[in-house]
DNA sequence: GACAATCATAGTTTATTCCTATGGAACTGG
DNA sequence: CCAGTTCCATAGGAATAAACTATGATTGTC
């Protein structure tokens, strides 16, 4: 059964004419027959009653006629759908490491909806590795995670560039100090994310590149708990400066490093061979313009 | 778009896989790839995410996935119910003379619907010329009417001579004789049918091979109204012998004519190019049978 | 780093569909 | 009742489309 069949079966029983059929399929007459007679074959009844003049349908015609009506129907229902790109391509799935996730999206997404109304964005916030995976199997549209990124198949594109910022409780003697050099934290306890963030191996790497042996006393699983840890005096720790909010203000002290700026680079991740869907284009370039605006920020 | 396509964006969709696709599609991996790329041309949207090991479907595959597997079910369902013969024709419609319908059909439908339980006949109770039309135009079946028919068209098979009975009220002097000639109708007066009825003209046929001159009084549409008018005596008329009824008995006499037998030949009258259903097969096959027995009622 | 697997492209062959021409049957109008 | 017209089916050839084989480029695997 072929949809043209269907389409000329359509045309000979509304207008009860093989040749004004063929007209309006816009092909011989013939070969509307020949079509017709195939597709009488292939279902094992005749469709039409070949009356002289006009050609009525058979009970069996006429319950294929419904059919035919229906399967055109879908088929030029689906097409639409396609055809109309404003319903698609509105959804798309968004991954995040743990130490970005609660801190940035939410602000991205509020600008986000505020922009494009109709693009819906789901969250993946999950570790580095699992989310490359994640995007290597197509279940990711983007991601956005912390570099380094070797995986030749993922196309990077570093976004911005964030500091991390030592952190300290209010009440700890480090808190009243404006510069803090690397003697200063020699008898510190530090706590530290757990070894499968991105951000613990990102501040050992920092450490090492300074020759710095770290204390470490706890190691936490997300950011506020590190920084609960912190307030109540535990220890201290290096986070990313956009890890501060409001209700640190009389918890916590965000203290820079006088020898050496520690920093880590976010990138926007893609799959080289994934196509770029309407959705996915507009949140890349919210994502480049909230980039821009950071770097006017950090100018000033 | 062609629903073999559909059947290859399935394979692949469900195998994640072009090559194990086109294997259970029975075709070379080349000819699949090339009609997904023709469809996702047609759509104008990339319908899978190339990525190294696995095809993943993008949001318009995922969209047009639910779409594709509904328009081969209904294709699918569709061949089913037309594959299916139990339910298809089913239905025949039937076309009946007004002198022959009251009396022939209830009988005839009653064996019918024992016979072929799942038969389901329509009645359409006409003149002669109307039947012919509508067995012509295709909406009929077949029908059942008395001689003459002389188009070409029309296929004619006789199934029985029906005699035709002299009738009168049952307090008419002429109820009493057991034999009827012509001279003694000469001075009766009868109730024929409307014109437009062939039993009125098959009347007036045997009337004037026989030479005789009738006085009309009546003229009705219907033989019931024929009948209650000759119960009154309001005259005597001509009617088929099988439109004698339980409820005549009181007040009908049936007479039989010494001279002549009139008749009339009730046939099957069929479209010569209509294809004929496995229903009308079996209401013709009824139709004989009916036939012969009514033959084997007139040997005895 | 070699090998296997995957999808796309190129060129060719096979199938199918469409076309024109024509025949036969039937309807129409004089 | 007959000529002209209409209509559908058949036949054979041309055009289109879909299939195949061979091959290349890329990617994943051992």
């Amino acid at each position: 059964m072929e949809l043209d069949q269907l389409r000329y079966f359509l045309a000979v029983s509304e207008t009860g004419n093989f040749t004004r059929a063929a007209e309006r399929s816009h092909i011989a007459q013939p070969s509307l027959s020949q079509q017709i007679i195939k597709l009488e074959k292939e279902l094992g009844h005749k469709l039409f009653h070949r009356l002289g003049r006009k050609a009525v349908v058979t009970e069996a015609g006429s319950v294929f006629l419904e059919r035919a009506r229906r399967i055109l129907f879908e088929v030029e229902d689906a097409t639409k759908e396609l055809g109309d790109n404003s319903s698609l391509e509105r959804r798309i799935t968004v991954g995040a490491i743990p130490t970005l996730a609660p801190y940035q999206l939410p602000r991205l997404l509020t600008l986000c909806r505020k922009r494009f109304p109709n693009l819906q964005v789901n969250i993946r916030e999950d570790f580095k590795p699992t989310l490359l995976t994640e995007l290597l199997e197509g279940e990711l549209d983007l991601a956005l995670a912390a570099l380094p990124v070797s995986d030749p198949r993922i196309q990077v594109e570093i976004l911005w560039r964030e500091p991390l910022t030592l952190v300290v409780a209010k009440d700890h003697p480090l808190a009243l100090k404006s510069r803090v050099s690397w003697a200063d934290l020699a008898n510190e306890t530090f706590i530290l994310l757990s070894s499968s963030s991105s951000l613990a191996a990102q501040v050992r790497r920092f450490f090492g590149d300074n020759h710095f042996e770290p204390r470490i006393g706890s190691r936490c699983a997300q950011v506020s708990t590190v920084k609960a840890l912190v307030a109540i005096g535990a220890g201290i720790s290096i986070v990313p400066r956009d890890a501060r909010s409001e209700e640190d203000q009389g918890l916590l002290a965000y203290i820079s490093l006088s020898d050496a700026k520690p920093t880590r680079d976010i990138a926007l991740l893609r799959h080289m061979q994934r196509y770029q869907s309407r959705g996915a284009e507009q949140f890349i370039s919210l994502l480049r313009e909230v980039a821009a605006q950071k770097a006017a920020e950090a100018q000033v």
